[in-house]
DNA sequence: CGATCTACGTAGATTGATCTACGAATCGTT
DNA sequence: AACGATTCGTAGATCAATCTACGTAGATCG
């Protein structure tokens, strides 16, 4: 702690050199009522010249800190990626800044969204936290939040979640009109049917549609790193009955299915995945899945985000609609 | 504005609850020297009562906001998203708290990087932000910073980059020792050959090895889009003597080589990629390409900047050791 | 047994901004 | 010229923490 910090300026600096009070270089700041044309030219001469730029936690202290907080688990996901690129660009034409704070792996999100709190943001966006909703509404009286993926219906925040049921119905529906019957599922550890989160939505109408076609339902459970991902799928492909096609709960577990399906020599089997991201387009990649907007989410989040803290009430739930798109990963089961 | 905020205990709830003064209570939190067991015991059971953390803000304005600020470009390339876990696994086991500052395509790194400083962060990383030497060597005594990528040698701030001239001399060697003479390069706008950027000093090594074999450069320079990286590919395959191999500057350009080589039927011309970002692995995608160890990268540059906020004054300028990961998009040209 | 030491707590200043009052100057009216 | 209405600027409280002094017990010691 030997710094020698060539210490910052502050407001008291600023208005020392304009020969201004505090709140006069405060009101020329904040654009307030109250500041002549030379006041105003003399103080951001000052501030110029000082390179001075106001400390964000001192104003906490008072009001607002113009910032959203963003929540984002597994860095590896792209779609994540995707959701936060379209967050970034609504946030670009406003006067807020976004900060992210990352979850690592297989830990809480508890802990980042609390990092943030602690930071006074004006509003948080989290991608699908695993969280007690209580817990949730117990924050969004005191700082508006928005959950993208989590299918709750809470009056006290907003929620952005794509149609799960109705995408996978359409994947699922569309593996099926190929003539697949046998088909796998690959789905995440914590999902459980019908649950508030996407994979446990998508998971749930895979057991409907097993249950409809009369066929026993095989799913496996991949934890968070890659491997389990490919390990999954090789559990699926190593069943008694081995399946004709992969429902993946997303692209990303459906980039280790083909990776399995490839190293195992599998070549006829189908493979899907959920999300589209970019890389599901690639020649070489070529994945059947779903496209449900992620860019689109992310814009809706903050757009919802801003107008709660703008002070909008009621609750609003957007649901982003998902698209089929079909690539050369999903053909007819071979015979 | 018309927030009912259910207001957020304070130290001095705390405090009150508790039956002890405000900077008892401080001493507890910070663990500081002189608190008795009972005390301790009491103050905690407040806290907990009340649910109780301390704002960042108003520490900041007296000591540290025990945060680390991590400049982030380009969030669609996940070689960043490499760094990035890299960085995260090691403030994970600190007492540090990450945030993220994305900058939106296209726009200066000045302004995520300002937004950083103004919520009085430690410490910085930065991931090769076009911005002067000079204006980081401003901002250095304040706040110390660690560069990722640029390869400047400043006393004042650590960097942390991959043996960019080595790679790129790996990678050409090995589409030389494959018989390409012809090898097109895509780089990106900004780059000038030998500049301090990882692109330009690939770049650099290029025409360098261009230069030694005696044969014309062939550049083409992608904007930050997919879509332009695709169309600088679509460039260099309509030479009047298109290139038998395409060294792109990265994984993410080399991607859009892949299609655009497939748009283009050139089935038989190697690409090759630098990063070893996941996908590259991939049977589908199969890319030969620089492995220069992200996560690694991020690790240190965590590393160096906890060393520097607990007082090192010397620099540190660590490089990243490259290496060749032969795959199968790259081979002997057709004759 | 009185002096010193240590452990434990507290009072109050401090940090950098905002914001509410309020005072002073200027202006147009009648 | 006197009046209220604007306009411009300042003083000082305030926000939530930290941190330096300093006071008060009780323990230790010669």
């Amino acid at each position: 702690m030997t710094r020698t910090a060539a210490a910052q300026a502050t407001i008291q600096d600023v208005a020392a050199l304009a020969g201004v009070s505090r709140a006069a270089v405060s009101k020329v700041i904040r654009d307030a009522y109250g500041v002549s044309p030379a006041m105003r030219e003399r103080v951001n001469a000052a501030i110029e010249q000082l390179g001075y730029r106001p400390r964000v936690g001192a104003r906490a202290l008072r009001g607002a800190t113009h910032t959203i907080g963003f929540e984002l688990p597994a860095l590896t996901n792209p779609f994540f990626a995707k959701i936060l690129t379209g967050a970034t660009e609504v946030v670009e034409d406003t006067a807020y800044q976004l900060i992210v704070a990352p979850t690592p792996p297989g830990k809480s999100e508890r802990r980042p969204i609390d990092a943030l709190l602690d930071r006074q943001v004006d509003g948080l966006v989290a991608i699908s936290p695993e969280v007690e909703q209580e817990w949730l509404e117990r924050l969004a009286p005191a700082t508006p939040i928005v959950m993208i993926g989590r299918h709750d219906d809470s009056p006290l925040y907003d929620t952005v979640t794509g149609d799960d049921e109705g995408g996978a119905e359409l994947l699922l529906r569309h593996l099926i009109d190929l003539g697949h019957r046998r088909i796998g599922h690959i789905t995440i550890a914590t999902a459980r049917p019908g649950d508030t989160s996407p994979h446990g939505r998508r998971l749930g109408v895979y057991e409907r549609i097993a249950a409809e076609l009369g066929t026993t339902p095989l799913v496996a459970r991949s934890g968070q790193g890659a491997d389990d991902a490919y390990d999954a799928a090789r559990r699926l492909l190593a069943a008694d009955q081995p399946p004709t096609a992969i429902f993946a709960g997303n692209d990303t577990l459906a980039l280790e299915a083909q990776r399995a399906l490839a190293d195992a020599g599998a070549r006829d089997v189908s493979v899907a995945g959920y999300d589209d991201v970019d890389i599901a387009g690639h020649p070489g990649i070529d994945l059947t899945t779903i496209d449900q907007d992620g860019v689109g989410m992310g814009r809706t989040a903050v757009r919802l985000l801003l107008e709660r803290i703008a002070g909008r009430d009621q609750p609003v739930h957007a649901v982003s609609p998902a698209a089929l798109r079909v690539r050369g990963s999903t053909r007819a089961p071979a015979v």
